[in-house]
This record gives structure tokens, C-alpha cells and sequence, in this order.
DNA sequence: CATGATGCTTACGTTAACGTCAACTTCATT
DNA sequence: AATGAAGTTGACGTTAACGTAAGCATCATG
């Protein structure tokens, strides 16, 4: 709730145009193109973050750039990483389940059957999370709902009596 | 979305059998009921946290418990703020919005009016927070949704050719 | 070639949110 | 009176997520 504005652009869809943003987001992260490379100012600058803090997650293990002459250069592929985890922050997960959570997003498609049953069974688990969550907001913004009509009324009343 | 399974009982609705869900735990936090009082490992075991948590709780100002002889002793309002807490917790939010956000369950319909339409604003702008927080959650789960789906395809695919 | 600008690494500082101890006090029992 | 359970207050340790500062390499430019 105290988190900056978070330019989370929409990652600019790529892909088919019929398809929808979220499957656009996920080919986007499956993406290993080589063709759009950024540096870490710029994306830094793009998503409104420090230096520090992507140098951070990379130490976490969370993005892994490539080097060139010792300096990182980021793919599109590192870029839509980037915003999962900038996302997945503001929702209010820890880095550490972060990473794990990145590696959904990763290859499923190459995988033996033994590691997608395994990808299907983690998101699903994410899955319901993520929906606990979801209603607990809801349940809040219905009281907050509740006040804030509540003061609507009693400033209403008080307009009232006071001519 | 590490956090424990959050023993979040419903507060046990006490007003109007006709009031929402909403209403009744904005009235349970309201009502300054004398009448059931708990020590602090029963509401700690009842939350599932640790003493040293709701202590902490205290430390920041989030609850007030009365002291009898030293020992905290707390009202069913105090115990209405700690769902509120721990509710907003695993939402995401620190420690130190939620003590802000605390104060908006607190007296709507006693202050003047300038402090009505405060509580009005903060209710106003916390509500925007929570329904983009919301939208973010909704982003994430349809990526996850997708890439769930994906897997499954595979894994049929897969079944399908080997036999 | 000197000079920024940009970037890298190492290391220490910081805030939040607790956990862990240690050293009592209070209360109910034995 | 002694004991044990439950509670209290510090004080210090810890983990996460960075911020800040120091010192060095690289690269384009005047």
C-alpha cells in the first residue's frame, strides 16, 4: 500500500493480437530474444527502481543478465521477468517465494511429464493463494466501503441540522 | 503467501442478522464491549501467533490492552483490531500503514466534520490502493491460469503419443 | 591524456518484524 | 514456605530488502 506508483507497464503484448494479455505476458517471458537489449539504467529508469535493488535481485538470484565487458545487459526476456517481480512485490510476497514462483513462467512445454505435473501442481497452489488473497481484500475493501458510506451519511445528517 | 494458514475466523457476527459481513466487524470493533474479556495467550492461540508478535503489536501502538496487576488483558475490541491487523498483514500491508489504516474503524459518526470527511478521504484513497492491489492479484492469476492450462495440454499430448 | 559518466564489487548501515534469552513478579497449589 | 505456571520487561540476535559509501575498471570526449 506504500508502494511507489510502479510503472508496471503492460509489458507491451507482442505476440498474436487475438491472444490475451496474460498469454502475451507469459510468451513474452518464454522469449529468449536475443533481438531487444537494455542496460540497467534504462530499465531501472522503465520501472522505477534503483540500481541497487535490480543488482539486489540479481544477487537473489532472480534475474541473471548477461555480461558483456563485466557490464549486465538485459534481455526482453530478463525485462518481463523484471515485472513479474515487481509485481508479484506489490502484492505483497516475499523475494524468496519470488523465485521460486519465476520458475513457473520458465519452459513448460520442454519438460518430462514428471516436471509438468509438477509446474501444473505448484501453480495451482499459487492459484489458491492468490485467491485467499483476493478475497481477504475484498472482504476489507467491503468494510472500508462500509465506513466510508457510514461517513457519508453522518456528514449528510450534520449539513442538515445546521442552517 | 508464506503466511500460515491464518486461523481468520469470522469474528463471529454479533449485530443485526441482517447486517453484511462488513457491518458486523466494523460494529465488532466499535463496540467497547466490557463484557468478554481474553488473556493474551488465548487470543494468541486463537490467531496462531506468537506472544512475542502481539507484544510487538502493542510496542507499535496497533493495540492497547488494559493492564490488571500488569497482565495484558484484552476486550473484544482489541481482538476485533488484531483480525484487523493480521488481515491486513497478509494482504501485504507493513506494520506502520496499518496503524493509520486502524484508526478508520475507530469513532466514524462522533467527530466533527472535518474529521468525518477526513476518514472519508483516507477510506477513499485506501480502497484505490487496495482495488489496484486487487487488479494486480487478477493479472497474476490469469498468467498462472494460462501457463496451468498450457501444462496440462502438454501432459495430454504427451500421454497421448506414448502408448 | 585527463576527465567525467557509467558501471562493478565489497562492505557496512538500516528498518521492519519478529525470535530468543535472561531476570524478575504474581498467582494458585502443594 | 516452596514450587511451578503464566506473564512482564529489557536486551540482543536475525532475516529481508535494500541504501550508502569507497575504491577500481571502462569508455567516450574534449
Amino acid at each position: 500500500m506504500a508502494s511507489a506508483p510502479s510503472a508496471l507497464k503492460p509489458v507491451a503484448s507482442s505476440a498474436a493480437a487475438g491472444a490475451s494479455d496474460a498469454q502475451a505476458v507469459v510468451d513474452a517471458h518464454r522469449d529468449e530474444g536475443t533481438s531487444e537489449l537494455f542496460g540497467i539504467t534504462e530499465l531501472c529508469k522503465e520501472f522505477g527502481i534503483s540500481l541497487r535493488a535490480l543488482r539486489f535481485y540479481e544477487d537473489k538470484g532472480l534475474v541473471a543478465p548477461r555480461r558483456v565487458n563485466g557490464a549486465r545487459v538485459y534481455t526482453r526476456r530478463d525485462r518481463a521477468r523484471l515485472a513479474l517481480i515487481l509485481r508479484a512485490k506489490d502484492i505483497g510476497s516475499p523475494l524468496s517465494e519470488i523465485k521460486r514462483y519465476l520458475d513457473l513462467y520458465g519452459d513448460h512445454g520442454e519438460g518430462r511429464a514428471e516436471q509438468l505435473s509438477y509446474v501444473i501442481q505448484r501453480t495451482d497452489t499459487a492459484i489458491e493463494e492468490l485467491e485467499q488473497k483476493r478475497s481477504q481484500i475484498d472482504a476489507t475493501l467491503a468494510e472500508l466501503r462500509v465506513i466510508n458510506a457510514s461517513c457519508r451519511r453522518h456528514l449528510a445528517t450534520r449539513r442538515r441540522s445546521e442552517k
